[in-house]
DNA sequence: CTGAAAGCGCTAACAC
DNA sequence: GTGTTAGCGCTTTCAG
């Protein structure tokens, strides 16, 4: 059982006994072709199982590919998971597939890929940047009009589009909501690296509204993670301070696991808490968690607007665009602040 | 700013001053090239910005192209992203990357990205079939030496290596571990349509564990629901029977999500309850969610390593490997079974 | 309506 | 060490 060849242009030509150009305009339903040959072409194609092939058919043409490359940090992520397919329902009518890789936040893995993905040709080009990532080397292709966009996180050294949610505002938002029950000493658990884009941002908004309400911003409240375990030990270790939080802030969902985890495991009741980033379940915990839920599918269809529009010829200068975060408030936050003595 | 068409061999090489097979040398390493001009060439590359065409470098080389093409039935789902990341992690060696597309379960979209990813010479499908897809089509693929994979559901009309997960023998434990605490009237919360593969294992668990145990099967005991809304209503309509369950079975992730909303908006502190398949937060429950856990990895892994080995010439017969599910007790089946009259 | 020739960007197979 | 020629599977261009 020897792997045949597959069938070609030409040997479905050949089988008619036509030209190669007849069997392509049948295809491709370019110039005129008799209603006869025609149909006879449709048969063999048919009989020899033919396809064409689309890499030949590309060089030919030279335009891009119908792909587009898309790098995430982790492909098992729910959150970039749900950002791609809000980038599929809207490129899908275009005949654009998606081409993915997943960079594990190692900015030489990602630049592998986007390399991988430009040799390939792919019309658009989208990535979730690595801390520590350098995008300069995409500046001919960018010259050369291929639409790059920008996940979650902006560019660095390139101008290029990028669709952030609204981290800022989201954590303040959140915050707030833990201030107006009360609470003057709040916890933040923000993700690691520090130098994360979202983290500083949250941490921003944080900060903004514990400003906004008069209240000092400390230190030692501040704490990173970047597991569930970390954020468990760093849940215990904000509770065990000499004067400790009566409320938390969960910088995302990896850490607002750990967190409820631990609060749990404490048996903890009094402490109220909000999260940054949806997870399932909230709603059947008790309390349920509020959360500053992000949207990740809306993330991926602007992302993928934005291509599409530069795709179509627009030339105006790269722009941020920023999805609206939504407090869904549930009930973990309003736990009360002990009345200070 | 016209869009510069992007540099060829030729360019570089006409750069150069050598022929642009020396080029084509130096970047793949294949014959001998004098160091002299080996530097040259690289530094007109890096001058140039020239990136290989891999379509046209494919075409002439006439090898499958370097991709997997996967179709899931939904990206955002994280059960396939998980699958997804497993996969990636196993071919990424071999210089394999990801064309991914969802089908919605509709069996056109799903056909229609299989022929896309099969014009497009992938070098391995990977499949999670749809409910009433058929797959003779990819026939011919295979036997001209195509590794193709079914994953999560065998496929139907062809004979092609497929992985899933233990879904009888995981459900059948999850039920026992029900009937273990006394439960003897055991409701079971079905995903939807009923034909899908899945739906119809777990169910044949859940009736050999009955069955084991001397338990009569009670059609009225058995439901569906294919979300969160619909879950949470079965659990409702099966807590409403005149001789209810005392405790629950769910057959996926989705419907746990709804159950466990009603338990808790019901205020329903002694069903006991297990579901199939882990998600997020379920320590955090009270009672902490026992579940029937998949590995959603390990079947990407396998699924891989499966169409690698075929890759690299297995010619045995196609094989269905089962991935192993696990019982991961954490309290929720527990609630003991009121004493009987 | 149809076909022959040329060429997309690259590499295999031979020269030198 | 290096260049030349041919050709992958397809489409463009131009003749019939």
């Amino acid at each position: 059982m020897a792997a045949s060849r597959r069938p070609t242009l030409a040997d479905v030509a050949r089988e008619v006994g036509v030209s190669a150009k007849t069997v392509s305009r049948v295809l491709n339903e370019d110039g005129p072709v008799s209603a006869q040959t025609r149909e006879q072409v449709l048969t063999a194609v048919a009989r020899l199982g033919f396809q064409p092939n689309l890499m030949a058919r590309n060089i030919r043409v030279g335009g891009p590919d119908t792909t587009i490359g898309l790098v995430v940090p982790d492909l098992g992520n729910p959150f970039f998971g749900a950002v791609a397919g809000g980038i599929e329902a809207t490129v899908h009518d275009r005949g654009l597939t998606l081409l993915m890789g997943s960079s594990g936040e190692d900015p030489g893995r990602e630049r592998d890929l986007t390399s991988k993905f430009l040799a390939r040709r792919v019309s658009i080009l989208m990535v979730v940047p690595s801390v520590g990532a350098d995008h300069s080397h995409l500046k001919p292709h960018r010259a050369a009009g291929l639409p790059v966009v920008f996940i979650d996180r902006p560019a660095v050294g390139l101008s290029a589009d990028s669709v952030v949610s609204s981290n800022r505002a989201g954590a303040h938002d959140g915050v707030a909501h833990l201030i107006t029950h009360g609470h003057r000493r709040i916890g933040f658990i923000g993700d690691l690296p520090v130098k994360l884009y979202t983290r500083r941002e949250r941490l921003a908004g944080y900060r903004s509204a514990l400003e906004e309400a008069g209240l000092p911003y400390d230190r030692s409240l501040v704490t990173s993670a970047h597991d569930q375990q970390g954020a468990a030990a760093a849940t215990a270790q904000l509770l065990g301070l000499e004067d400790p939080p009566t409320a938390l802030f969960a910088g995302n969902n990896m850490v607002a696991l750990g967190m409820v985890a631990e609060l749990s495991r404490a048996k903890r009741k009094d402490v109220a808490f909000v999260a940054f980033d949806d997870v399932a379940l909230a709603e059947a915990l008790e309390p349920a968690l509020t959360v500053v839920a992000q949207d990740p599918e809306e993330i991926g269809r602007t992302a993928a607007a934005t291509a599409l529009s530069r795709l179509d010829g627009d030339r105006s200068r790269a722009r941020t665009v920023t999805v609206p975060t939504r407090l869904i408030v549930r009930g973990s936050g309003e736990r009360p602040a002990p009345a200070v003595p």
